[in-house]
Order: C-alpha cells, then sequence, then structure tokens
DNA sequence: CGCCGACTTGAATTCCTTCAAGTACGGTGG
DNA sequence: CCACCGTACTTGAAGGAATTCAAGTCGGCG
C-alpha cells in the first residue's frame, strides 16, 4: 500500500481519465485543467474486496479510482449485500462527501486497485474558484442519481435474466463511454456473486441465468470475459435503453 | 387547472415550507430569503394522476410542489411501473433538470396539487448568486441520491413485508422532518398499487402484509389512515435506521 | 500437490404472483 | 332518494420464478 505524493506534472496522466471524463460532461478551458493538475493528492494501491468507505465514517478526503474496479454497496439487517453501484477507472467513489458529512454506505475494492485521494476542503475550493468544473461534476452526480432510479426499477420490475443482462449492457455502455474499451467484447472484473449483489438474485440462480443468455445467443463467454453476440437481441431481452446514462450524444 | 401569476410578496406563504427545507439544510440569511421570495414563478392545480414531466421531454421549467403529493416513476419494457421516490409538499421535483438536458423519468401528482413552476436559467441563476441556497439545494440532491440507494438496497434485498414496512417508515420519518405531521399517525396519499409500484410488488401481496402487520400489532389501519402502534417494533420489523435521510441532527 | 475461492448442477421448498371472485365506498344521474 | 358505476380494496386457490440446501467441478496459487 505504498503511498506516492503527487508532485511532479509529468506524473499526473492518472487524472487524465478524470479530465477527459469532466470535459466530456461540461467542456473544460485550460485554467481548469491547470486546477484540476495543481491539486494536492497522494495515491494509494489496494488488494481486492478492501473497503476504503465504511457506513458511519465521517470521511475527510473524497476518493478518486484511478485504475482497477469498485463498488458501493449497503449492508441489510440481515447481513444481506446490496450493490448499489459499480465503478470503473476515472470514476470519483463519493462525491456525496463535498456536501454530506456521514458515509451511508460502503465503498469497497472489486479488483486490486489505485486510488486517489483529495481534501473534502480542497475540492470545495476547486468548485467555488472553477464554475466549470462545479456544473461538471454535479452533471456527474446527477448522472449517478439516474443510475440509481434505473436499479431501482431493474431491480424492482425485471425478472432475473432481464436484470442481469440489464447490468452487463450499463457496464458494457458506461466502460465505451469512459474510452475504456468496445462494448461488444470485455472482461468483467466482477465475480457472480458481485452480480447477484447488484441484481437482488442469489449467485446461483445468476449462474443459471447467465448459462441461458449463452445458449440463447445472446453472448459468450470464457472465464470472465464475455462477448456480445447480438447486440439487439440483446438491447431487447435486457429492455435496455441507455438514455438515463445521459452520455453525450 | 388556473393559473396564478406570483407577484404579490404576502401572496408566497407558499414558498415558506421550501424555505424551511433548504434553511434546515443549510442555514440562510435575510439575502437568499429575499432572493427566493423575489423568484418569479407561476402556479397550477392539478387533479391525481397527472403527468407534470414525462420521460424523454426536455423542461423549460423546474417544479416545486406547493401542496398535495406526487411521485417519480418509470415504465419497464413490459408496461410495469416502477415508482422511484414519493415527494411531499415542499419537494423540488426535478431539480436534476437543472444540469440534465432530457428527462428520464416522469413525474406524476398522487393527489390534487398546487405546483410552482419556476424557469430553468432563473433558478440557474438564483444558485450562482447565492451560494447558500446552491449548497442547500445541492445537498437535497445528494439526500435525494442517498434514499434511491436506500431503496435499491430495499427491493432488492428485503422481503415484502419489510419493504412495505421500511417504506411507511420514511414516510413517516420524512414527513416529520419536513414539519407536516406527527409520525405516529398520518393519512397516505398514496393507493396500495402505489405502494406496490414503489416496492416491487403487487398491489394484492400489498394488501396481505399491510393486513399482516396490523394483526401483528405493528401498525393500526383506518382507511388509508396508518397510525404505528410500535415503533420499536416497527424498525426492527422494517429495518429502518433514518441515517440514509440525512435529516440535522 | 493440496487447498481455497469461484463456479456449476440438481432437487426440494418458499415467497410472491397470477387468476378469479367478490366487497366496500364515493360520486353521479335518473 | 336510491340505483348504478367505477375505483380501490379484500380474499382464496393455483402456479411459478427464484431460493435454499446439498454436492461436486474447475483453476490458480502457496
Amino acid at each position: 500500500m505504498a503511498t506516492v505524493p503527487g508532485t511532479a506534472p509529468q506524473a499526473r496522466t492518472e487524472l487524465d481519465l478524470l479530465i477527459g471524463k469532466l470535459d466530456r460532461l461540461n467542456r473544460l478551458d485550460a485554467a481548469d485543467l491547470k486546477a484540476i493538475r495543481g491539486l494536492p493528492w497522494r495515491s494509494s494501491e489496494y488488494r481486492s474486496n478492501h473497503y476504503l468507505v465504511r457506513e458511519g465514517d465521517v470521511p475527510t478526503h473524497c476518493c478518486l479510482l484511478l485504475s482497477g474496479y469498485a463498488c458501493r454497496h449497503k449492508i441489510a439487517g440481515d447481513g444481506g449485500r446490496q450493490i448499489v453501484s459499480f465503478h470503473m477507472p476515472g470514476d470519483l467513489l463519493d462525491i456525496q462527501h463535498l456536501q454530506l458529512d456521514r458515509a451511508d454506505h460502503n465503498v469497497e475494492t472489486i479488483t486490486a486497485a489505485d486510488v486517489a485521494w483529495i481534501a473534502r476542503s480542497v475540492l470545495r475550493r476547486l468548485l467555488v474558484d472553477n464554475p466549470r468544473i462545479a456544473d461538471a461534476i454535479w452533471r456527474d452526480a446527477l448522472i449517478d442519481a439516474s443510475i440509481f432510479r434505473e436499479w431501482v426499477l431493474n431491480v424492482g420490475r425485471r425478472d432475473a435474466k432481464k436484470r442481469i443482462a440489464h447490468m452487463l449492457c450499463e457496464f458494457a455502455a458506461r466502460r465505451d463511454a469512459a474510452g475504456l474499451g468496445s462494448p461488444d467484447f470485455f472482461e468483467l472484473p466482477m465475480t457472480q456473486e458481485h452480480i447477484a449483489d447488484a441484481t437482488g438474485l442469489t449467485s446461483i440462480h445468476v449462474n443459471r441465468m447467465l448459462r441461458e443468455l449463452t445458449s440463447e445467443g445472446v453472448i459468450s463467454r470464457e472465464g470472465r470475459s464475455v462477448r456480445i453476440t447480438d447486440w439487439d437481441l440483446m438491447r431487447r431481452v435486457a429492455d435496455f435503453d441507455p438514455a438515463y446514462l445521459h452520455a453525450a450524444a
């Protein structure tokens, strides 16, 4: 878990994913880029299944995922886990802590991951001084909320196969929009248990449904790699309409 | 559906609920109050089950609920409806349209309601000019997102009785926090079908679970009025912890 | 080479849905 | 005033999607 102070500008290509994302949300100018690149932050490496934030924490820093994958989740009274979002490199994991003092959910790595920590106060100042960045980040937070709404629909009103297919579509579409690779073929970072906890199912049933999606020719699999063999069919099976992601046209 | 231009300050007690809510989220000063009271808006009355915003719309105005109740919902491909939030007087119903151009869900009245419409551009200017108001509104939006996360958990990982009980707890707690009345006894504005569509169940099963909650002495009912007879038991049955509402201590 | 986590498969069970009636209530018009 | 109607609510029985329980396989790693 080496800690690297980020000082030299040329060492900060890690921020390029975030900058690209914010620029897509709201066109940034040179001053904005300079402000982001000048942010003081320190990064740490973590193994898979490491808690970055725990429910109840009073965070002093916000975290940015530089590499690897993470999720946010809540634990029910009976111990059941509900994953509420998946995250990929370039995502801010807990931007709500700019305004809310206490964490209402957990943030945990799924794979090994590099995370940049930025002080809350520094980030707040950045937003006050750079309205374009502020707008971009608020848009990001509001899209986050839109995704939660779609997840409520997914878990509340779709059957198991559609839920899983929809989750795969969303992962592919967001990955594509973030410039992280093709939406047709990709390696899933999450286990079938992660998928189960995100879709409100058991991992056993996820396994069966993935099998069915495969046998029906919607996807093909090799290990954790997935190929969406028929996107047209997939969209129908998953009831997937990417409008809720509010990705730039 | 009479339309009343809001011009005379003394006619604007309708805004007091919103002002109270924002002040609770982030202490406002006299200038803030003046700015809010000076907002140009027009209000309309609507019957129950009236669409205020439709998925796909490009809204020019944001709406504020002055009286009555409303919900936001999405429709699945098979026609199933998923309600993603309930709203009460004083709530801004679609603040995300400050930043996002296209509605990703519907907003519909549950009861007869008075709604104030405020132009997007006017609201944006208000937030730029009044940072305290901006912070309050962003906090509100982030709490909204927190509630969505809890709903994902509710629908994904709790059984039918817990889901319904949790929804009742949330309604009571938010109503109480907004100063709209006691959390122990209240009239539900929504039908059992609304409850079903919010919890991912059928109205038939909602009916049976309400019956069970009643026979177990957790609640008592008369028409649509509900009394929570044993809050301690209710919290346990519902797996309810109000921390996610981020209500001021 | 043996162990552990992730994945796979089958059978029994359960919670919730679907289907099918029927009741209660408020509003409307004859 | 009351018959009529529509909406919301209630109840029972049958069916089904997903869970639970129980084994067992596969692959990577110490």
